[in-house]
DNA sequence: CTGTTAGCGCTTTCAG
DNA sequence: CTGAAAGCGCTAACAG
C-alpha cells in the first residue's frame, strides 16, 4: 500500500508537507506543491480513509436510514435528500436498518461511521437514535415524532392528509365515507384516521363504526376490505389510506360489477406511479416527498455546521384530482 | 468520548483484555470477561470504527454502487444482494455514483471504505473499477463486461433475451417484426438488437432498416416511434426494449385507433409492475433480476473468502405471457 | 490468562 | 515555508 509517507519520499519533503498539499492548506510552495502532487499521481497514491477519519474525527459523509430500499415511497425521498446533501459536499450512503440492533445501520450510527443521519425506517428504536444524539450527533427524523437537542423531524402531516381526502368527499356532497386503514400500529395510519373524524365531526356527521375496514396497507387488505363493503353496505364514497389498496380496492368493484365513481367514488393516498394508470384514473392525495427530502437534507447540513434550527418541520399534502370520485347531488 | 482505555481501567485490567472480551478471542476467564462487559456497558462505551478498520485493514461491509436508486430494476436486485451479503454477516452499504469521479462510491472505492464492491452502475469508469481491483479489492461487475483477477461479471444475457423476444414472435407467425431501441450507446440496448438479428436470420427474415427505430428507453421515445410506425407503414409485430416504451407505444396505438394485438403485436422487455395493469396486459421477457443479485452477493463473498470463482455468470431472461400478441395465421 | 508494547496512516501543532 | 513529533483508538503479537 502507498502511504502518505511514501510520497515524502519521493518528492524529498516531510510527510505533513504532504498531507497539507493534498489537503488544499494555502501554507505550501508552489514548487513543493507540484513536487508532491507529481509524486502522488506517479506512485497512485490514494488516502486511506480510515486513518484520515480516526485523527480528523469526521467522515464528510451523511447516512440515511430506510428500512426498505425498494418502496417507491423511499425513493423519490431520497432524491431530495441527496441532491442538497452532495451539493454541500458531503457524501452519502444509504443503510438499511433490516435486522435491527444488528443491521448495518445501527452499526453506522453508533460507531459514529457517518457524521449524521436521516432516518426513514420505522423499526430503528427511538433509543439508540436518542443515545446517538446525545453526542453532538444530528440526526434528521421523518418517520415518526422524537425531539432532542440534536434531532429534528422533517414530517409530512398525515393528519392534515386525512382531514383533508374527507373534506374533498365531504365538499363533494358525500355523506357516508368509509376509511379503510393501513397498518393499525403505524403512526401514519392512525394520524389519517385522527384527520378523517376531524373532518367528519366538523361536517357534524357521525363515524359508523362498520366502515372503518382494515387494509393493513396490503393489496389483499383493499380488496377484501371493498369486497366486504359490497357484501354488506355500500357507502357513497370510500377513503382508502393508500393507493395500493385503493388500486386493488377498484378491482374488486370492478369484479362485482359496481361502477367507479357512479355508483361509489372513491380516493387513495400517496399518489404512486400506477394510480394515474388504473381505471378510472384514481383521485389521491400527494405527499411532497422530494421536498420533505430537500428540507430534511438542509436542517441536517445546517445542524451540522452549528446553525440553530427549528425542532419540527411539518408539510402539507396535496389532491391530485383525477376520475374516481363524482359529485353526489343531495337527493 | 470513552475509550477502550476507560473500560479497561474501570474493570481493572488492561486495554488488550477489553479488545480481547469486545472481539469474543476465547482467551479471557469468564470473571474478568464479566468485568469487562459491566464496565463497557456502564460507561456505554461504543467502538469507534475508523481505529479499528485502520488497525484491521477491513470493514466488514460491502458496498454497492448504483447509479439511480429510484429504478426499480435496482431495487429487485439489490434485495437479492442484501439477503446473502447479511446472511454472510457482512454489512451493505449502497452508494450513489452520481458525479462520477467525485461520486460518494468513487470515493469509497478509492478510498477503501468498504471491503468489496458490486457495480451497476454505467458512469463508474472502468479504469477506477481496474485500478481498485488490482489491490486485491473484489468487486463483481453487473452492468457490462470487464474481467481481471479480482473482477467478476454476474450479468443477464441480453443477446439472449433480444433473441427469444424476437423467436417468440417470430413462433407466433409473425415476420414483419419492428425493434424500437433504447438508448443506443447501452451495451443492453446493442446486445438485444444483436439478439433480434440472430433470430431474424436464423428464420430467415430479412431486417428492414426502417424498423429499427430510436426510442431512448423513455415514455416519450415509446410513443414517437410508435407514432412514426403508424404514419409510415405498421409491421405485423414491434419489439420494444423496454416496457416503458412498450406502455406508451401502447398508448400511441389506441389513440390511433389501432388495435392490439389485433392490428399489431406488441412486446416489451423487462416485466416492470405496470406491464400487468396497462392494456392489453403486456407480453414481455423478465430479467430474474433477484436471482442474479443473490448470485453477485455469493460469489462477492466466495472473493473475499480468497475461494476460486468464475469468471463470468450469465443468466437467461424468461418469457411473461400476457395479452399484447396474437397468432397470425399466414394469409 | 493477562498486560506491555508497537504501531496502522494520517493530521496537526509547534519549532526551526 | 517546511519538518519533527505526538498522538487519534484500536488490535495483535509477544512476554510474563
Amino acid at each position: 500500500m502507498i502511504t502518505i509517507k511514501d510520497v515524502a519520499k519521493m518528492a524529498g519533503v516531510a510527510s505533513s508537507t504532504v498531507s497539507c498539499v493534498l489537503n488544499g492548506k494555502d501554507n505550501v510552495s508552489e514548487l513543493t506543491r507540484q513536487k508532491v502532487l507529481d509524486a502522488a499521481s506517479k506512485l497512485k497514491y490514494v488516502k486511506h480513509g480510515a486513518a484520515s477519519e480516526l485523527k480528523r474525527k469526521n467522515t464528510q459523509t451523511i447516512g440515511v436510514i430506510v428500512h426498505d430500499m425498494s418502496s417507491p415511497y423511499f425513493s423519490e425521498l431520497v432524491k431530495g435528500i441527496e441532491s442538497v446533501i452532495m451539493h454541500h459536499g458531503y457524501d452519502m450512503i444509504v443503510c438499511n436498518s433490516l435486522g435491527g440492533e444488528h443491521s448495518t445501520a445501527s452499526r453506522y450510527i453508533r460507531e459514529k461511521r457517518i457524521d449524521g443521519a436521516i432516518v426513514i425506517a420505522q423499526n430503528i428504536q427511538n433509543k439508540l437514535l436518542l443515545e446517538a444524539a446525545e453526542s453532538g450527533f444530528p440526526i434528521v427524523v421523518m418517520d415518526r415524532e422524537l425531539n432532542n437537542d440534536h434531532i429534528v423531524n422533517v414530517l409530512i402531516d398525515d393528519e392534515q392528509g386525512g382531514y383533508v381526502a374527507t373534506r374533498y368527499l365531504l365538499d363533494k356532497g358525500h355523506r357516508t365515507i368509509a376509511y379503510i386503514n393501513g397498518t393499525f400500529s403505524s403512526d401514519c395510519n392512525l394520524l389519517r384516521y385522527q384527520g378523517y373524524l376531524r373532518a367528519l365531526h366538523e361536517a357534524g356527521v357521525e363515524e359508523r363504526k362498520e366502515w372503518r375496514l382494515s387494509g393493513h396497507f396490503t393489496k389483499e387488505g383493499g380488496y377484501q376490505a371493498a369486497k366486504f363493503l359490497i357484501e354488506n353496505e355500500l357507502p357513497s364514497a370510500v377513503f382508502f389510506a393508500s393507493d395500493e389498496m385503493a388500486i386493488s380496492g377498484l378491482e374488486a368493484f370492478r369484479e362485482h360489477h359496481i361502477s367507479v365513481p357512479e355508483q361509489v367514488s372513491v380516493v387513495g393516498f400517496d399518489n404512486i406511479h400506477l394510480s394515474h394508470y388504473v381505471y378510472p384514473p384514481l383521485t389521491t392525495f400527494r405527499q411532497p416527498k422530494t421536498d420533505a427530502g430537500q428540507l430534511a437534507g438542509h436542517v441536517l447540513i445546517q445542524m451540522l455546521k452549528g446553525e440553530t434550527v427549528e425542532s419540527s418541520y411539518i408539510l402539507n399534502n396535496q389532491c391530485v384530482e383525477r376520475h374516481s370520485v363524482r359529485f353526489k347531488t343531495s337527493v
